[in-house]
RNA sequence: GGCCCCAUCGUCUAGCGGUUAGGACGCGGCCCUUUCACGGCUGAAACACGGGUUCGAUUCCCGUUGGGGUCACCA
């Protein structure tokens, strides 16, 4: 059987590290799919039902994302869209009976909570509404008074499911709210379109985070009284922040924030395809290798830390092994291949190679030396002069160097280093001095012994 | 408060009755190197607590404590 995920976000706001973790284990469970004869897809699915709070930019916003990450879905709907199929159904569950007329306000349901709560039980709806006649609705409606829809759970159906992550499930569904499905405007809420929509797009297996939970325990119901077959659920532990927290700052950390400080795509991959799981995060590890090594069976139960320093330094790890043409576009111009290989090591983020190439093809911090040291990059400077700069300038410097001024070491290579990039440490300068012009490099060894 | 989930090095975790409690990241040391990074070797570092069950509990059961989720006319 054809593996259909879908990624279903409200464009209510920017996606942030917990919903891109979400859509990262969602395409990859559809490309692994994909790979096997069976096949895989993933959708996107705009959960845009909400329209006071949803806008386009943030559906833009959400595609430039997933772009940017290059988790390209199969195919793309939006609820918005989709309001007819929604109306059908809620015709047939209303004519099954599974849907009933509620009119409490908000306000008074909140007090009922309360109330609830004071008594030690569980804050759930009381099913007043249920008890209302045929008359008392007919009354309501000649005052003018429009209802609100809930969904009926079926108390005598135990709720059951075998989940991908969590395994063997079971609820009590009169320990459940009946969920309102649409409110008295008409207005849909998440749950039923969700589940209308996860049967009509074919979506087989639903993951998503643990907090849905008891949403998947209802809407399995949903399923059933659609007439659908129930897909198969899986729900991941919760992400929480390095404090152990579930923080405000890991429920905002969006992309372009995370973009701004210079990580890459590759880097946030490698972290949240992994993390949670008992495999190792490995920023070696290419795509197909984390498509390849995808599975349920390997996440734990317990919420997993995300930890932004962690991120940083897998980005580091990543930004040492990039190839050339993956970053050509974003660096200076006049920089190659190998002027890439020899700064990249050093790099913590893409953004810093600037400095680098300052160093190369621009000018360096001027700095002082001491008499003696002066003495030694004079002589430096007339080394330079005559070596043959096309071969090895490096080793051929430093030995002259070492030959004439019985200099080795930290004596030997620092002061050069010093002179030559300005600072104290760097790029391996066996790899670096040839990117140098013989002229600029003779004319900052010069500078410098005359400092 | 009810219900659900969880509890092993600092972090992510392996373990599914008897193990020198393993790995990865980070940290320390050594090697390599002018430095940084990479790589190699190596070291320190954990079973929340209390009861059971058992010849024997990290592992099974109960409780305590702690953490997370949920109980919305948000998704």
């Amino acid at each position: 059987m054809t593996i259909v995920t879908r990624f279903a976000p409200s464009p209510t706001g920017h996606l942030h590290v917990g919903n891109i973790r979400t859509a990262l284990h969602n395409w990859l469970l559809a490309q692994k799919a994909k790979q096997s004869q069976h096949g895989g897809r993933f959708l996107l699915r705009i959960d845009d039902t909400d329209a006071a709070r949803s806008r386009e930019d943030y559906v833009e916003a959400i595609r430039a994302d997933l772009a940017w990450l290059g988790l390209v879905p199969d195919g793309e709907e939006r609820q918005s869209a989709r309001f007819a199929l929604y109306e059908r159904e809620f015709e047939r569950l209303v004519t099954a009976g599974r849907l009933y007329r509620c009119y409490e306000t908000a306000q008074e349901l909140d007090l009922k909570r309360k109330v609830r709560l004071g008594r030690g039980l569980p804050p759930i709806y009381d099913r007043a509404a249920l008890e209302l006649s045929e008359a008392d609705h007919a009354a309501r409606a000649a005052a003018g008074e429009a209802p609100h829809w809930r969904f009926r759970l079926d108390y005598d159906a135990p709720i059951e499911w075998l989940d991908g992550i969590r395994g063997a499930q079971h609820f009590d569904p009169a320990a459940l709210s009946d969920p309102v499905v649409r409110r008295a405007d008409g207005s849909w809420l998440y749950m039923l379109p969700s589940a209308i929509d996860d049967a009509d797009m074919g979506v087989t297996a639903v993951l998503r985070g643990e907090d849905h939970v008891s949403n998947t325990a209802a809407q399995a119901q949903m399923f059933d009284a659609l007439g659908a077959p129930r897909p198969d659920f899986s729900h991941a532990a919760l992400l929480v922040g390095s404090e152990g927290k579930l923080s405000k700052r890991l429920g905002s950390l969006g992309m372009a924030e995370l973009r701004e400080a210079g990580i890459e795509p590759e880097a946030l991959i490698a972290l949240l395809a992994r993390l949670g799981t008992s495999d190792p995060v490995d920023p070696a590890l290419s795509v197909e290798q984390l498509v390849a090594g995808f599975d349920l069976a390997r996440f734990g139960r317990a919420p997993a830390r995300f930890d932004e320093g962690e991120l940083h330094r897998i980005n580091a790890a990543v930004v040492h092994r990039l190839p050339f043409e993956r970053v050509a576009h974003l660096l200076p111009n006049g920089m190659g291949q190998a002027a890439w290989d020899a700064i990249r090591p050093n790099l913590a983020h893409i953004e810093e190679v600037g400095e680098w190439w300052q160093v190369v093809a621009g000018t360096v911090e001027a700095r002082e030396f001491d008499e003696e040291t002066r003495v030694y990059l004079t002589e430096a400077a007339v080394s330079a002069e005559s070596i043959d700069w096309s071969a090895d300038p490096w080793r051929a410097l430093t030995s002259a160097l070492k030959q004439a001024t019985g200099r080795k070491g930290k004596a030997l290579f620092l002061p050069l280093r010093q002179a030559l990039t300005g600072k104290d440490h760097g790029p391996d300068m066996g790899a670096l001095l040839p990117l140098i012009e013989q002229d600029t490099a003779i004319f900052r060894l010069k500078a410098a012994a005359t400092s």
